[in-house]
This record gives structure tokens, C-alpha cells and sequence, in this order.
RNA sequence: CGGGGCGUAGCGCAGCCCGGUAGCGCACCUGCUUUGGGAGCAGGGGGUCGCUGGUUCGAAUCCAGUCGCCCCGACCA
């Protein structure tokens, strides 16, 4: 017994009993979850979750290499294995793009100043974020030029060029790129200086078509987190004031995190005709009428991989949905000293290796220095969906055990025939994942009708809370005042008000605001 | 940008008050024994003590400045 695991573990070991997978029924499986949780606790490698949620999310970050902090403030490295998680999601994302008649395409990174200030609500808004360049090699530049915080102004800039007829619209581009935005206050993927993303630019000839555009998009959003990350969401409208600057209105995904704050994980504009209009974009219609086109545009970026990390993760650290998951299946030999045992033990993890079908995502950790106790705590950091042991034991029964990773359950099954069964489970878990996440969201709802309830509300812990509001500033100003660091996330698209009075001000109210303290 | 805290080996820390040329745990390297929940023994490598200046025979330690990071408040994907 390893020096450092509770005391109480060992008991819990020697009453391990798992019955058998057999004839395709399960039977008595016993949860060795909380045991393993302890043990990976006392190997000191991150903070509780329950007790310090933020040093916990910093740990799990390092720890499982996702990224670490780099050498300029608010900027981040993203190592290979946090990498592999986001070319999941962004793939997925991409499809889903090009599913809906969108192409990629890129615009440069550098943006002159002048392009950038002829919107005055968009220059307004991002003044306080922009990098600027202002020299190139030791000659001072004639005109400063902006790292983009976003593209809309350069790319406006541009297809005033190629736009000039109806026939031209719509466009539907977009492109994945990096931009930048001076914070002051960041953290590791939620909120950093510079940040990975998709922005998706589109114009129309109508106002309709583009916001049409705008639901379109969002829904892909809306899938991308439910059907690939797990993670249910709420989709609304932002109010004014948290709405993109310079555009009529914003759209956003609001996911709920295990401890129960809010995070916004995508955005989609309606532009309406607000860039087009001072960017100069003009195009004859049908009747030889010049038109300024209506315009979207939507950004999804590397903050949803924070959300994935606080929907799911554990006190053992990440717990990664199967279908974004860099590594599905880990198979660890419990390696012998006798030569035959071992032997045979490695033949039946390549065998696994060999069988699973081509699109299952498997690694077999024959790292030998490591014992395999420390290589469970490994992949447990990392949130590995499915562990499958090999060991002597089971083995001559011609078994190996298997254990997911989000609940612990851990079953004994046939080696005969397991490579055929991965996908069915690694499908199982990712819906039993999507469950769970939404029974937390159900759990910790509220409906609201006063200031007093929603005071009432968050006594015991952040909630989403939901009630009528008449989306008026000050009303805005006295919801977030009401309770410590809660902020309207959006008016819900999924609810009406049926006029019920508005939680603050109790004039009649058309909108359902979700009210949540927010990442 | 205001308030608080911290910078000593890859990580976590002690040493600082009371100056005397750096230590502990983990990690790392080598060997042997181990291997069903973070192994044991033996040996070994690694640090301009954030940076700059000052005081001093002598500074991780005292003084001044500076930079960076973290946490809490006003802005944001």
C-alpha cells in the first residue's frame, strides 16, 4: 500500500467484488469512485474542487497540460494534449459551418487604425482592448495598425470592393484565426489577451434573411455544446448593454458550470446595416437601387474549453465527453514480473488495440517505469472516458476490467468481443454526461417574480434564475444590484412573460431574463 | 485602475525577524527489488535566492526602487 492513500482505502479494496459481464447483462457493480477520488486527492497534484473551485480549475489546467501561463501577462501556451480538445470542438464546429453553406477563408491579423474608427459605436467599445502596433523594425509608422480584437472592420473594408450586385449576396465566410484583446483581469482559456476562435461574417440582401443567419448560427452553437461538449445551454438576447458594440442586437449561448455560475459560451450578431452602412458597402438590386446589405456575424473561441473543464471536471480532475476526448479508451497493463504472465497480458492489450473499430480513439500505456496505480490517477487528471486493466487476474477468466471515468462505475467484461463493444459505450456515456449536466441545470433553476426572490434565491449557492424583466437600463441596474456580482445573461428566447410585471420596476414585461452571476 | 498577498531548483515550501556564502518534500537521473489505486532501498544531478541600486569586510536575509504573478473590487468571448 502506497504511502500517502487514506487508510480507510484499504478495506474498500479488499471488498472489491465484481460479478462478471456476462451474456450482455450487467450485475452487481460496485462504485469504486469515491476510493479512487481519494486517492487521487492524496496525491496532492490539484487543489478541491469543493473547497477552492478556482485553484481547483487553475490545477486541473496545469496539471493535466492543457496549457500553462506564458511569458507575457494574460497569455497562455496551449500544450498538445489541451491542443487535441480544441481541434476536436473546432472540427466539429467546422462541419457545422460548412454544413450550413458557409467557406473559411482569412483576413490579416494587422488592421490600420482608420479602418477600424469608422464605426463609432464598434471603435468605442473595443478602444480599451486594442493592441497597437506602432513600429515596424526601428522606423515609426506613418499610421498605427491594431492586432485585431475582431474583423468585422477589415473585412467590411474589403468586400466594399467585391460586393456590387444583388447576384453577389449573400456571403457567407468564415474564419478561424487568433485575436487579441488587452485584459485586465484573465484566466487561463476563459479570459486571455490573445485567444483562438472562429468569426463568421455573412451579408444579405435582406434583413430577414440575416437574422435568420443569426438563429442558424446560434443553433450550431447550441449543438456543438449539447451534442459534442455535454454541456446543455440557454439561448436568449443580450440586453444592450452587454450587446457586441455596433450591433442591433446579440445572441448568446449561457452554459451552466458545476458550481453553478454562468459562462457565455458563443455569440451571434445581427449587424444589421450599421457596418455596411459607414464602410461604404452598396449593391444594385433587382430594380437598379443602391442597397447597403444586411450583415451578421457569430464567434465561438478557446473559452469554451474552460467551459467543458467547469461543466464536467470532478475532484479528480477533467472529465472529458467521449466525443471531443483527444484519448477514449486507456488500456493499462498491471505488468508482472513473471515473463509468461507478462506475455500474455501484453498480447491481450495489443489485441484490444487491434479490434477496437478504426474510429475509436485508443492508447495503451506501456510506460514501465510507472506502476499502474499511478498511471489511473494519470488519466483520471485528464479525464480519459474509459479505462480498461488487464491484469493476471481477470485474465484467466479471460476478462479485463473496465471503468468510466465520469461516474466510476467499473464492470468486469469479456476480453472475446470488446473492441465492438467500445462505441456503444463511449456513446452511452456521452448522453449519460448530457443527462447529468442537465439535471444541474434543473436542479439549480429558479423562477423568480420579485427582487425579493431573487435575493432569496442565491442565499444558498448561484443559481440561473429566471423572471420577468421589461429590459430597461435601470431595471437592468437594479437587478445587478440586488445581488452580489449577478448580471442578466440574456432574455430568454425560450420563455415568455405573458406581461407578468417586471421583477424590478412591475410595469408589464415582454421578456423571460436569465439572471445568473456569470465567468 | 484601487485594496491585499507572493517572488528561494521543474513544482510546493523553509531559511529572512537576529547578515557569515542555501536547505526540505515531490519530481528528475542510475542500479536493484517491485507492479490489481499515486512503490522501497541505495547512489546522483540540478539554484546568478525576480531584477536594479544602496548599506556592509560580507546580503536570500537590512534599506530604496523596479518588474512580474496571484487573490478581491470597476470593464469583457
Amino acid at each position: 500500500m502506497a504511502a500517502g492513500v487514506s487508510p480507510w482505502l484499504r478495506p474498500r479494496r479488499r471488498n472489491r467484488r465484481l460479478i462478471v459481464w456476462s451474456a450482455g447483462r450487467r450485475e452487481d457493480v460496485r462504485c469504486l469512485y469515491s476510493a479512487a477520488m481519494a486517492g487521487a486527492r492524496s496525491g496532492k497534484q490539484i487543489a478541491s474542487k469543493s473547497e477552492d473551485f478556482d485553484r481547483w480549475y487553475v490545477d486541473v489546467v496545469r496539471r493535466a497540460e492543457l496549457a500553462d501561463y506564458a511569458p507575457v501577462k494574460g497569455c497562455m501556451v496551449i500544450r498538445p494534449y489541451g491542443y487535441a480538445l480544441w481541434e476536436r470542438t473546432r472540427d466539429a464546429l467546422d462541419a457545422m459551418i460548412k454544413r450550413t453553406g458557409h467557406e473559411n477563408m482569412y483576413f490579416p491579423l494587422l488592421i490600420p487604425e482608420s479602418y477600424l474608427a469608422k464605426e463609432a459605436e464598434h471603435v468605442e467599445g473595443f478602444a480599451p482592448e486594442v493592441f497597437w502596433v506602432t513600429q515596424g523594425g526601428t522606423r515609426q509608422l506613418e499610421e498605427r495598425l491594431a492586432i485585431r480584437p475582431t474583423s468585422e472592420t477589415i473585412i467590411c473594408s474589403m468586400y466594399a470592393d467585391w460586393i456590387h450586385s444583388w447576384r453577389d449576396l449573400p456571403v457567407l465566410i468564415n474564419q478561424w484565426c487568433n485575436v487579441a484583446r488587452w485584459e485586465k483581469r484573465t484566466r487561463l482559456f476563459l479570459r486571455t489577451a490573445e485567444f483562438l476562435w472562429q468569426e463568421g461574417h455573412t451579408f444579405h440582401a435582406t434583413d430577414e434573411e440575416a437574422a435568420a443567419e443569426v438563429d442558424t448560427m446560434l443553433d450550431c452553437y447550441r449543438e456543438l455544446a449539447e451534442e459534442w461538449l455535454a454541456m446543455p445551454v440557454i439561448k436568449g438576447r443580450k440586453t444592450e448593454s452587454e450587446k457586441f458594440a455596433g450591433a442591433r442586437y446579440t445572441l448568446s449561448i449561457e452554459a451552466m458550470m458545476s458550481d453553478g455560475w454562468a459562462l457565455q459560451a458563443g455569440t451571434s450578431h445581427h449587424l444589421a446595416q450599421n457596418f455596411t452602412t459607414a464602410y461604404g458597402i452598396r449593391y444594385s438590386d433587382r430594380d437598379n437601387a443602391l442597397q447597403h446589405p444586411f450583415q451578421t456575424s457569430w464567434g465561438l473561441s478557446t473559452r469554451i474549453i474552460g467551459g467543458l473543464i467547469m461543466a464536467h471536471g470532478d475532484e479528480a480532475g477533467l472529465v472529458i465527453p467521449p466525443r471531443v476526448a483527444p484519448i477514449q479508451v486507456v488500456v493499462v497493463p498491471i505488468t508482472r514480473s513473471d515473463d509468461d504472465e507478462a506475455a500474455r497480458i501484453d498480447e491481450a492489450c495489443s489485441r484490444i488495440e487491434r479490434e477496437v473499430p478504426a474510429d475509436v480513439r485508443v492508447r495503451v500505456d506501456r510506460r514501465e517505469a510507472m506502476r499502474p496505480g499511478e498511471k489511473f490517477a494519470h488519466w483520471e487528471l485528464r479525464g480519459v472516458p474509459v479505462r480498461i486493466t488487464v491484469g493476471a487476474k481477470d485474465l484467466v477468466e479471460g476478462n479485463v476490467t473496465l471503468v468510466r471515468r465520469f461516474d466510476g462505475e467499473q464492470t468486469v467484461v469479456p476480453l472475446e468481443g470488446l473492441g465492438a463493444r467500445l462505441q456503444s459505450l463511449l456513446d452511452e456515456v456521452q448522453l449519460a454526461m448530457r443527462a447529468r449536466a442537465q439535471g444541474l441545470l434543473d436542479q439549480r433553476s429558479v423562477d423568480v417574480q420579485t427582487l425579493d426572490d431573487l435575493v432569496a434565491a442565491f442565499t444558498e449557492q448561484p443559481v440561473f434564475a429566471s423572471g420577468p424583466f421589461c429590459n430597461r437600463a435601470e431595471c437592468e441596474q437594479a437587478v445587478k444590484a440586488s445581488v452580489h456580482a449577478l448580471t442578466i445573461r440574456n432574455l430568454r428566447s425560450d420563455r415568455s412573460s405573458d406581461g407578468a410585471p417586471c421583477v424590478a420596476c412591475r410595469e408589464p414585461a415582454e421578456f423571460v431574463a436569465l439572471m445568473a452571476r456569470a465567468y
